[in-house]
DNA sequence: CAGATTAGTGATTGGCCAATAACTTCGCAA
DNA sequence: TTGCGAAGTTATTGGCCAATCACTAATCTG
């Protein structure tokens, strides 16, 4: 189907995203990325100038729609309300494997491109989880919270990603520990 | 130097985890490894039957190694004093940044690996981290404070691959969350 | 010191992949 | 309906890399 260049880089995106959180940079072939997109392989050379590009954009989608989940979540709300918003949106949208291993995807590719002297993923990555971290203060109302609350976030991206099932005694700690906060009833 | 196959073999897995920690699995050669090790490429599949296992065994002394540093550092100890104590150890640990980074390599791999149909990896970077996460819990004696350990560990991960500097305010937001736990005293 | 064993090298190959160049098809506006 | 710009394709290339094969050098053992 015919689509407007800006259509298609959008699609291109959303597929790079699926094939990076499973491949990596390195194991990705833009081969496997247009095929999931249903266009040929050059063809992604005219969208953007080259894999990196690609890599660059799916990264930031990644970010930003990490952010839109928390902010649907807990609009209007704020402290422990919005924390525990924002918790359940997170689990929700970890549900798909996919979105937790870009997150990680992103992680190595900082230190692989800084081993090599580029800084510009890395650039772009603190900047974006800065951000990240500043709107979930803002929301939450504490700082401290927020670090805790991104801390939980770090263990659930990775016992998702090493693929434990719900039902492992990981994640009912992680359970416990969770509840143990609202016990505690700290703001 | 002419060494024992045995000695060869770890030196190669030394050598293993720096590169992979920089290069991931696909982003790292096997000449790049024996470049490391200051042996001819041919050679490192005499000592190892392909370039997979030579990941593997760099995988198992990476989880291997966290948890002697935590042994070391707590023995003897048990309860809060075993969790400061192995706190401040890994902070240690991660001061180079490949440690952790092989860490992340490990969890993208799993990913990876189960796309294609491939469980090996995932049994044993699940088994390993199972273990570290039985040994912390009875070093700590409390199921709860074991996870929020974790929990703390994964968001220094983060903030070590993104390359933070401790001067950050992300650092700063960290170290006021751990000391929190101290105030309140809890056990 | 013979000869067997073990450590290690050089050359090569077949497959994969990012990127380029040259070419084709579609849709719309005059 | 024609022609022009934008969307899209086929063919190709040069570089990289895991793994194999055939070979050499060091060390041990009797």
């Amino acid at each position: 189907m015919r689509m407007s260049a800006e259509e298609r880089r959008e699609s291109v995106v959303r597929a790079a995203v699926v094939e990076f959180a499973r491949g990596g940079y390195r194991g990705t072939s833009t081969e496997a990325i247009a095929r999931r997109v249903g266009v040929s392989q050059p063809y992604l050379f005219r969208l953007f100038p080259n894999k990196q590009a690609i890599f660059e954009a799916a990264a930031e989608h990644c970010i930003e729609e990490t952010w839109r989940a928390f902010d649907r979540a807990s609009e209007g709300l704020t402290g422990e309300a919005a924390c525990d918003a924002m918790g359940e949106a997170y689990l929700g949208l970890v549900e798909d494997r996919e979105q937790v291993m870009m997150q990680m995807q992103i992680y190595v590719s900082v230190f692989a491109a800084e081993s090599v002297g580029d800084v510009e993923i890395g650039e772009m990555a603190r900047a974006g989880w800065s951000r990240l971290f500043e709107r979930i203060e803002e929301r939450i109302g504490d700082r401290t919270a927020a670090a805790e609350f991104m801390a939980h976030g770090m263990l659930i991206n990775t016992l998702v990603a090493l693929g434990y099932p719900f039902e492992h005694g990981l994640w009912s700690a992680f359970v416990e520990l969770s509840g143990k906060r609202k016990q505690a009833g700290e703001g």
